[in-house]
DNA sequence: GTTGTTATGATTATCGATATTGATTTTAAC
DNA sequence: GTTAAAATCAATATCGATAATCATAACAAC
């Protein structure tokens, strides 16, 4: 068994997949995500098939969605190869991903049902079992879907892939370790660090309230939070790349709130 | 026999021997990006197969290319079919883009050498020969390429594929239809609307100069003018859509312009 | 008339084999 | 010994055929 058939046939995945395709996608994704496949690796199309029992055209159509993700990049005939991503572009993909969640909870909140608000809990339901079961892949992915499921009632379709991309690139840096120090886990207003699920059920709870701002600010709060119990590269990379201003058309093309200081009451 | 063999394959064919999934997937890319195939239209594997005489699984490649662009979208085993963008989601996408862009010049102008200023111009001088044939999808594919070859010197490559994506999708309104009236084309400091080629040597030089300032006001203003000119509904749409502030901390850091009043509440 | 079930037609998903490509190594000439 | 051509090799790209899937239509039962 060659090296890729070992780090890729992890039997901690625990949902059968449908296809065989989104097996193996999901199986090379759960290992960049993990790190269990580092940047550099080279990722061979016969090679994975034989590890999974399937052509090199399925095969091939994961690696292709695994670019589409930025997770690999495919050279012509010569191979693939798991990417890498620097702090400072992490820090740049969260900086839209804050922009874009904070956004996009502004016009979900007046617009959400009560429909809606059970397909988050039911989320949340299961990420405590990920939680439970230490399965880190599992719960970004659900930490993904949560969040997307969210932005989807803002009625952005066509940005869902950016965000997507953002987060997924994000999750590189706080999903790949452990859970952080207990020590670090303190947000910046001071209050402890709640647990996965919980801060989600707060993301719930503010959604829907219908509250835009609220929303807005529980979202940004939870991300900022991750940042920096999980990733103390990422909140340092993140220091001073705050958007820039706009050009100077007037200040009536602003959208949001008054940016008071002091935000946390 | 190499060497020879191939300048000489090289000169009797005119079309460098393209692959032929690359053929596919230029040729439905230009159809959607000048409107030919409308949001909406169904693209079967098949049909597509038949048209170029390539196999399914060629075509397939090129769709998931297109897919991974935003330019359709693929239901399993029920088609893919042309996406459709609002104008809204489009106002968004360009924010990003200027954004990104103003910040990667500022990156960028520092860092570039002489060689990267003559692969600009090297651009620009195809662009000439694109403004000439009228041909808008070649002016489309240059002025991306123009412009993702200015932000690769900020050396963020993972934000690479998030700017493609922006710009292609603006592209969608601002490259569909015919140039501008004489009437819009005019800059918001009321200078005429210079040529596209020109506008493009003024961010060359602007980048050559090495000043990070210029080189960022420079891009936002031409990609400000560009909106402006060619698309009244895009320009209409990102009316308030400036970057929000950011949290907490960052106030001070900003233009010292008071905000407007929140919409909210 | 409504409902649940079963064909069926269209389309993608997968396969195994072959062709093409680009890098590397070998070989031969000078 | 250096160099250019040729052979080799590893890998993707492409193909044609078959299997799996989904939406819809036809149909039967009640």
């Amino acid at each position: 068994m060659n090296r890729l058939a070992r780090i890729l046939n992890d039997d901690a995945a625990p949902v059968p997949r449908e296809r065989k395709g989104n097996a193996v996608y999901h199986a090379v994704k759960r290992a960049i995500i993990l790190a269990a496949l580092p940047p550099g690796e080279a990722l061979i199309e016969q090679q994975i098939a034989g590890a999974f029992g399937c052509s090199q055209g399925t095969v091939r159509e994961a690696l292709l969605r695994l670019e589409h993700d930025g997770l690999v990049s495919r050279r012509g005939y010569q191979g693939t190869l798991v990417s890498d991503i620097s702090a400072e572009e992490a820090a740049q993909m969260a900086r839209i991903r804050i922009d874009l969640e904070t956004r996009g909870a502004r016009l979900a909140a007046p617009a959400v049902t009560a429909e809606d608000v059970a397909g988050l809990e039911a989320i949340v339901a299961r990420m405590e079992g990920a939680e439970r079961s230490h399965d880190s892949y599992e719960r970004s992915e659900l930490d993904r879907e949560f969040h997307m499921a969210v932005f989807r009632q803002a009625g952005l379709p066509a940005l869902e892939p950016i965000l997507t991309r953002c987060s997924l690139h994000m999750h590189r840096f706080t999903f790949a370790g452990d859970p952080p120090a207990p020590v670090s886990a303190i947000r910046s207003d001071g209050q402890p660090l709640r647990s996965g699920p919980d801060q989600h059920r707060e993301i719930v709870a503010a959604v829907a309230s219908g509250d835009p701002d609220r929303a807005a600010e529980t979202l940004r709060d939870h991300i900022d939070s991750i940042i920096a119990a999980w990733s103390p590269e990422l909140k340092q990379a993140m220091a001073g790349t705050q958007f820039a201003p706009p050009a100077g058309q007037g200040a009536s093309r602003w959208s949001g709130r008054t940016p008071a200081p002091g935000r946390h009451r």
